[in-house]
DNA sequence: TCCCATTAGATAGTGACACTCTCCAATATT
DNA sequence: AATATTGGAGAGTGTCACTATCTAATGGGA
């Protein structure tokens, strides 16, 4: 199909195509003259792909350039995939190990997944994310405690055995890869909205007269 | 305490200060002179709550402005300022009723929360995020259904009744007001980490050989 | 008391980001 | 042949969150 065509399909611009062209987001087209290029239905998958990924995951299109890289590397196994998703996703947090609040910060992550005996990478930077919340919370005046934390790690665990479990062990690359890392990202969203959902729900109960709408 | 001071004490440029001044973020300093003004306690207690939601919850300025003024309003109660914070946080998704896919993505949410009784606005975000996911999802050909659903809303059932149930009902306004919504943002974090975390031990599990360290 | 650092307040500038626009030459279509 | 479309490249746009500069007015130490 020519170009506009994708572009009528994807709902996109052309110019925004060219540009995740640019960007080495989408492949470029087959040429058929030095005009002239054929996308084929896999251009529209991965317009769509990379469309979620910008729009409900809200990622930078260097994240879904590194995440599309990582999908079409035929050399990357399924774990790795995830490792690669879990890495790029999380947003940049410079550890600070000068900083002694950090380092307790990150101490107490470190002494927790210890306790719960996960195999998390040591450098993993979900770490450095946990415990930049954590700073965050003890500056807060709201140190975080086990009470607190046990509901959210059970929450965690759910929600991980049933996505991981359900991704096919065998069978071929492709198409499962591609969605698996999609439908992480956006079953994130799913979780978060379920929980703001969820807190309406019970704030209105506890606090709610019950006639109001809002 | 002087600006530099407050400047000093906080981590942030004098500059950030008075931005977050001019935008509304920060009250001003008792101006003692026409150059000189005198800054309080809260006020640093003030940027840490900004600087937590926005280096941690990554909210954009605008949102952060409007939460504060729903916290500094004495009028507004728990159940509502919640409900604020929720519709603030929410990334605005403008919902396109033309569009008959999302009008039925929108079906679905509506009639997941009748179906589990969960009083919910009929008019919050939360509702036209979760459709946008359910959207997505069905484009990348994995239409969500009951079963990939139900740890979610378990999930996010566990957190609500521990987080709504962790807010003291009596006792005074202000400081608690102040670290509910923010704890509200943070622990958003915390969960998605945990998420994170559960995953890759999960997959480390399932997939890894358990030599590997990454 | 004199002088230099500091401050309030306002305006302008910066860098990152994700597009979006404009052009040109080379086709394709009618 | 006339008109529209395309690939490719570079420049421009708007938003955001600061950051820099400037001016006039103190403040506080020598």
């Amino acid at each position: 199909m020519k170009i506009s065509e994708l572009s009528d399909r994807s709902g996109l611009p052309v110019q925004t195509i060219k540009y995740y062209i640019r960007e080495g987001l989408l492949p470029k087209g087959a040429a058929t003259a030095a005009t002239r290029a054929e996308y084929a239905e896999e251009h529209l998958e991965r317009l769509r792909l990379i469309r979620a990924l910008r729009e409900v995951g809200d990622l930078p299109v260097a994240s879904v350039k590194r995440i599309i890289g990582a999908v079409d590397d035929e050399a990357v196994g399924l774990h790795e995939l995830l490792g690669t998703a879990a890495y790029t996703l999380s947003p940049a947090v410079e550890p600070r190990p000068e900083d002694p609040d950090w380092r307790s910060a990150r101490e107490d992550v470190d002494a927790i997944v210890a306790e719960l005996g996960w195999q998390v990478s040591t450098d993993a930077p979900t770490r450095d994310l946990l415990a930049q919340a954590f700073l965050a919370l003890r500056r807060l005046g709201r140190p975080i405690v086990w009470t607190d934390l046990r509901p959210y790690i059970e929450a965690a665990t759910i929600i991980a055995e049933h996505e991981i479990g359900g991704i096919p062990v065998e069978g071929e690359r492709g198409q499962a890869v591609q969605t698996a890392v999609a439908t992480n990202v956006l079953y994130e969203k799913v979780l978060l909205a379920l929980r703001r959902m969820a807190q309406e729900n019970v704030s209105a109960r506890r606090f709610g007269d019950g006639t109001e709408d809002r």
